[in-house]
DNA sequence: CTGGGGTCCT
DNA sequence: AGGACCC
């Protein structure tokens, strides 16, 4: 019999559906209840728990509940478990950590190759797993931690309803009942706990679909988990609900090793007293404008701290006039303030785009030093051999990404430093500025290269010149990061499939343009007008397309794979030709 | 306000 | 080329 939270008070709920749920309210901004199950979608969001430190485990022996932490430079940017009871905190420095816990064993991860390669083995195995579920799964990196899929369309198919969750840690937030069952394992072996869940009101029949469908995405879920541990021996934490971002939320709930699943008329309550820095897409700088808004109208509980719940009692104009002060915001500002207000809500229209396997679109390495120790230009050019040789691995590396290895090459290169700048020194809190310079770059000589001393001084005959275009004052630099970037990777500049990102480069950026003027001539959002191109292009545009000597889509997915081929291995001399053409400008 | 990355949007 | 965001 199967063991998740008990259903048979449902039944009992099943007979009021007709007017228990009439409550709905969609006055001041608050959804209605049923209005939050509307959204038809399963989503998982996965997490790999403290990643670093698995693959530190995976690749040396380190003794089992040994504090430790992974160093960067001065500071400790993760650690484990045991080391987290011990009070170690993330982007902590290293002497706070060893006064917080003095036996702390502390590795040093400034080269990131290993975990990328953990990285990778991780994604592709839960994409092989999502698109063994079924075909059509949307499945998309996140970062090196994280991945999302949007398993709405395996939903419908059966699948085994029997499920064993006795070696899982399931949590369900939610649930109709006033309990729920979270069955957890210890060293003493399996037991179940049950996790308190208020819910005053019976379920909707929307609700009621909407919870059915996410207990089907959870056994999905389960699955894929268990396939990812046996694989790749890496441990993950779930999230399971109707959209990206409170799937994203779910999977922070509890952590580690467990499969999270939230309702989303569970969420209001969650939302409401969370941060809204805490919201995926709300970073210093919009709070830091939306300050102005929320002390005036907010009664702040804390001097700073600032929560969904805060912004929602904001009336929207102030919001938006807060907006036009981000720069990024600035011609976008309604369209963002209805975002922000109801991502505070739990609603979240954002989809998941398939990203074709998950090849990096750039491939970066970087250093930084501390203020006043880079002052000199040959110190900096030593410096950057080092980045050389490890972007010359990564760069072969990605090749293990690529479906079609022989055009696993980037055609651009750009190098940048970050700068002290004495004059916003005094008064700004960032008294840095970022400078960069790029170029074409001829990345299909290089992969071709065999040597890697042959591999490095191609990489620094592109570098170079970079950095005599920035005209350093030889004398007084001081230079606190350099980083070299490669992108325009030919493996990803044809989309084998129809999507709205389906437009070779030089296209999109018509598609930019298009999404403005009818932004600006009507109140239509970005994603309307994108998906409204994608469906249908207007003679207009198919004849610009044809004009620019480009091909369209729906004709070069026919085509044979061999000519597919022929026709992307042209586009890199017609770039050149452009490159040219702007250098003796 | 730290680090070594990445994405997307002007 | 640069900024904001994410981990």
């Amino acid at each position: 019999m199967p063991n998740y939270y008990d259903l048979s008070a449902e039944s009992s709920v099943c007979d009021s559906e007709d007017d228990a749920f009439s409550n709905e309210s969609d006055d001041d901004g608050t959804a209605s209840a049923e209005g939050l199950a509307s959204d038809h979608r399963c989503i998982l969001h996965v997490d790999v728990d403290c990643f670093y430190c698995q693959c530190e485990v995976q690749d040396r022996q380190i003794p089992k509940d040994k504090p430790f932490a992974i160093g960067q430079k001065h500071i400790i940017v993760t650690s484990n478990y045991a080391a987290r009871a011990m009070g170690v905190k993330k982007l902590q420095s290293r002497t706070a950590a060893y006064e917080a816990c003095p036996q702390l064993l502390i590795i040093e991860g400034s080269d990131l190759e290993r975990y990328r390669i953990h990285a990778r083995k991780i994604y592709q195995v839960f994409r092989a797993a999502c698109k063994r579920v079924h075909p059509e799964i949307a499945v998309r990196r996140g970062s090196m931690d994280e991945m999302m899929a949007d398993l709405s369309v395996a939903i419908s198919i059966d699948g085994d309803d029997r499920v064993d969750y006795s070696n899982d840690n399931v949590y369900i937030y939610g649930a109709n009942g006033r309990e729920s069952i979270a069955l957890t394992e210890d060293q003493t072996g399996v037991c179940s706990k049950i996790v308190q869940e208020f819910q005053v009101r019976s379920l909707g029949p929307s609700e009621w679909s909407c919870s059915e469908r996410l207990q089907r995405a959870s056994h999905i879920a389960l699955q894929i988990r268990r396939e990812i541990l046996q694989s790749t021996g890496f441990t993950t934490t779930m999230g399971v609900s109707v959209n990206p971002l409170l799937a994203k939320i779910a999977s922070g709930l509890k952590k580690p090793a467990t499969v999270n699943v939230l309702f989303p008329w569970r969420s209001q309550s969650l939302l409401a007293s969370m941060p809204l820095r805490m919201i995926p897409g709300v970073g210093r700088t919009t709070v830091k404008a939306l300050q102005h808004c929320l002390e005036k109208n907010a009664v702040s509980s804390q001097p700073n701290f600032w929560t969904c719940q805060d912004l929602l009692s904001v009336p929207k104009q102030d919001i938006v006039s807060c907006l036009e002060q981000v720069p990024l915001f600035k011609h976008s500002c309604e369209v963002q303030a209805d975002i922000i207000l109801q991502k505070c809500i739990g609603v979240d229209h954002s989809q998941i785009q398939d990203d074709e396997g998950g090849a990096p679109k750039a491939l970066s390495v970087e250093n930084s030093f501390r203020r006043g120790t880079l002052v000199r230009k040959d110190v900096l050019c030593a410096e950057l051999e080092e980045l050389y040789r490890r972007l010359s691995r990564l760069l072969h590396e990605r090749r293990e990404w690529s479906h079609s290895s022989r055009l696993a090459y980037p055609t651009t290169i750009k190098l940048t430093l970050r700068t002290v700048d004495e004059k916003l020194a005094s008064k700004k809190r960032r008294p840095f500025v970022t400078r960069s310079k790029q170029s074409s770059f001829d990345g299909l000589a290089f992969m071709q290269l065999r040597d890697s001393a042959q591999q490095v001084a191609f990489l620094k005959r592109a570098a170079l010149p970079l950095l005599h275009a920035f005209e350093l004052k030889s004398d007084v630099i001081d230079i606190t990061r350099a980083s070299i970037a490669t992108t325009g990777f030919q493996d990803l500049s044809a989309r084998p499939k129809d999507s709205p990102t389906y437009f070779t480069q030089p296209c999109q950026s018509n598609m930019s343009t298009f999404i403005e003027q009818t932004e600006h001539g009507k109140s239509r959002s970005p994603r309307d007008a994108l998906n409204g191109a994608s469906t249908k292009m207007s003679i207009h545009e198919q004849a610009s397309m044809f004009h620019n000597n480009k091909i369209d889509p729906s004709i070069l997915s026919q085509l044979p794979p061999d000519v597919i081929s022929e026709l992307r291995q042209v586009k890199p001399k017609k770039r050149q030709r452009i490159d040219d053409y702007f250098k003796r400008l």
